[in-house]
DNA sequence: TAGGTATTTAGGTAATTACCTAAATTTGTG
DNA sequence: CACAAATTTAGGTAATTACCTAAATACCTA
């Protein structure tokens, strides 16, 4: 767990909110972009981007950036990528705040 | 608690290392730095510029910053201004992450 | 009050991050 | 294969952050 990326990775604004709407995909998106296999596989880049209200590009950057750090798990189906959370690690950050840091 | 200013405050390698030298002033600076105050008081600002060879208006800086955060307590005493840990608050961004985020 | 030490503030440059648009790539479908 | 949709990559500019040195301030003590 490489602490400082993961923490890099959570200092923006929208990247935090991210990751909270992703927590509950159903309470903070569209009925329509969601399905059975959202809990499985997440939301895809482009349902995110129009949430952040950003451009594509960006948000799949953020995306990628999350990703890389672990805190975000993408899967790609066809020609869509999937992103959700890594609820494993965020509670591994969360005990290596309180024990560690 | 502002999480994304105290995300903000952490997401520097620096003022990482000193939140974690802080934890054991007597583990990280050097004896003669030391006193029976250090634990009530913490470490003063030359001594952590010093420990982390920077420039002290730097490292001021950094303090400063994460003492707005309240991340770190500040004492003015005499000339020196020694910094400590706000462990209450980071067992509050430990239940947030693990909880709320 | 003068002079010394610790810190903070000001002001600067270099590096990084935050976005964007345009172009390229990947994948599905007729 | 050609074309369309989703995503990623490239490449750019503006904003922010990371540092520094010099100057100003705060506090001590003779």
């Amino acid at each position: 767990m490489e602490i400082l990326d993961i923490i890099k990775s959570l200092s923006n604004e929208t990247r935090l909110n991210i990751l909270k709407w992703l927590k509950d995909p159903y309470a903070h998106f569209p009925e329509e972009e969601l399905s059975e296999d959202t809990p499985q596989l997440g939301v895809c880049v482009s349902d995110i981007a129009k949430k952040a209200e950003m451009s594509i590009p960006t948000v799949s950057d953020y995306l990628k950036t999350m990703s890389s750090a672990k805190i975000l798990i993408a899967t790609r189906r066809g020609q869509w990528t999937y992103y959700k959370r890594n609820e494993q690690l965020l509670q591994d950050l969360a005990m290596h705040i309180k024990d560690v840091l």
